[in-house]
This record gives structure tokens, sequence and C-alpha cells, in this order.
DNA sequence: CTTTCAGCCTGACGGC
DNA sequence: TGCCGTCAGGCTGAAA
């Protein structure tokens, strides 16, 4: 599923193909995702220019001179850019027509992705934590929002209020190379751990970011060339299999509905 | 306030 | 072979 890196990798994948083109068309196939493709979308974005093309959390925002697109690409969304005459795909449900001859089509078989237009912010970004590679974010803040918390800690850094764009692959892969435990409370761990900690999420969120982002089965990032970190995963998707570092078996558990799978020597 | 959980959706996969 | 149940998961909004 499209994380943070794919989304980031995507974003600088389409933006030569559309920033500063003008829009001449949008085609709506099926606009039943997340929420409602904006009514009227088409008409709101014809003969408009792209002036931005930027990311946040798992957002892309295609800023036009007037209003701003919304994209998320949900569990299994991805955009690609694509020749005016190529043939749709089965789940392509939306294509932005550029001016220069080039298409960016929206593909999504589960729907959980949205595509939103707003004059002015969304309102979707108007709670959301910081940055993970900023410098919003780090160590103090873990520990500070951590405070009093029983939530386990890999749902707690999960959250989006406690920093975004960190889901469930990055999660898992920062707390087992922390040394933590996904199910430890997010009240119970020390400063100095969760300084090490937001290196980490830092770490493997920016080298996925290098590596062209994670593939897991239906994402192909824009140009259609599949990411590859997948090959240094160390936890995640390996439950019952050998801890790469003291050959122990993986656990499996469950944490807010997700799969969480660490190593139960490894990480305390 | 914090925490939990249902629901949205399709495709892949395992069991029979 | 095909049918059916289960799982995957980001995010929201409602319930506890």
């Amino acid at each position: 599923m499209p994380e943070l890196p794919e989304v980031e990798t995507t974003r600088r994948g389409i933006k030569p193909w559309v920033y500063q083109q003008k829009i001449v068309g949008l085609i709506i196939r099926q606009g039943s995702l997340r929420w409602p493709v904006t009514e009227g979308l088409p008409e709101l974005v014809r003969g408009q220019i792209v002036v931005g093309v930027m990311r946040r959390a798992k957002y892309l925002i295609l800023q036009l001179e007037r209003g701003s697109m919304l994209v998320h690409l949900g569990m299994s969304g991805s955009l690609r850019m694509a020749r005016a005459d190529t043939p749709w795909r089965k789940h392509d449900h939306i294509e932005l027509q550029l001016g220069n001859g080039a298409t960016l089509r929206y593909h999504d078989p589960r729907r959980f992705g949205a595509w939103l237009w707003s004059l002015d912010e969304h309102d979707q970004l108007a709670h959301l934590g910081p940055e993970p590679l900023s410098s919003e974010f780090d160590g103090e803040r873990l520990w500070q929002m951590g405070k009093g918390r029983k939530v386990a800690v890999k749902p707690f850094i999960m959250d989006n209020k406690t920093v975004v764009g960190v889901g469930n692959i990055y999660a898992s892969e920062a707390l087992f190379r922390s040394g933590i435990r996904p199910d430890r409370a997010a009240g119970r761990i020390s400063k100095k751990r969760y300084f090490v900690l937001g290196e980490h999420i830092k770490e493997v969120l920016a080298a996925a970011i290098e590596q062209g982002g994670t593939t897991l089965r239906d994402f192909v990032n824009s140009s259609g060339e599949p990411g590859y970190f997948q090959q240094t995963l160390a936890v995640y998707g390996r439950g019952g299999e050998n801890c790469i570092s003291c050959s122990g078996v993986l656990k499996d558990i469950r944490l807010g509905q997700r799969s969480s799978v660490f190593c139960s020597t490894c990480q305390r």
C-alpha cells in the first residue's frame, strides 16, 4: 500500500509532466471513492494551470491558480503518466488531461482513495501532526506526546496527530531497529529511547524515499517501475519467520486491528 | 480528554 | 472447478 515514501516517489515522478501545465480536461469514470469526487470537478479545473505539485502527509496536492485538488491513494491507489491514446485499464477511475498531451491516470481497485477540490485549505489537512522528516518532529516531541498515554507505542506513532505518514510497514521497521516492543505503552518509554526511535523513523522513511518506495502487491510508482525497499524489510510481513538478528521466531500480534510483527528477544 | 472499533472496497488466497 | 470466508489496511466518525 502506498505509504509516505511511495506518495513522495509518485509526486516526484509526476511533477515533470504536470507542473506548469494547463488542464485541458478531466474525465471521471468512477467518482465513488472514499468520499465522492467533488461535484462538477471537470468544470472547476478546466483551463487552469497547475502551479504546484506538493505533498502533505500521504496526500498529494495539485495546486491550481484557483483552488487545489487533494489526492489520496488510499490502500491500493496509484497515479501514472500515460499518453492520451493509452487504453483504459480496469479500475482507472480518473484522468487528468494536460496541455502537453500527457495524461495523469488515477487507478484504485479498492477505492479507498480520494480526489477532492477545495478553494481554501482542505479539511483533511487541518489537524495533522508534523512531517516526519522535518525538524518539527523528533524524540522530544514523541516523549512529550507520549506522557501518561496507555496506548501501545505502535498505534501511537501511526496516529496522524503524533506524526504523519508513518504507516504499518515503517512503524514496524522503525520499532525493530530501535529495539522497542510494539505493544509497550507509549507513556512507559524513556526520553532517550524516544530519541532513538525518532531517528530511526526518519532514517527508514528517508531510505525508502531514496530507493523509490516499497512495493507491495498492487503498487507501482508513477513511471510504472516497482520500488525495491521490500528487500530490506526486517519484520513487516515476516511473522513466523526467523529474526535477522537473533534467529528467533518473529511474533505476529494485533494492535489497533493491525498486524504487528516483532522479535520478543530483540525488542523490549 | 483517551481509546476502541465498525465500515468503506476489491483481489488474493486457502479450504473444501 | 468454483464457491465462500478471511485477510489486507488508512482514515474517519461514533461509541465507550
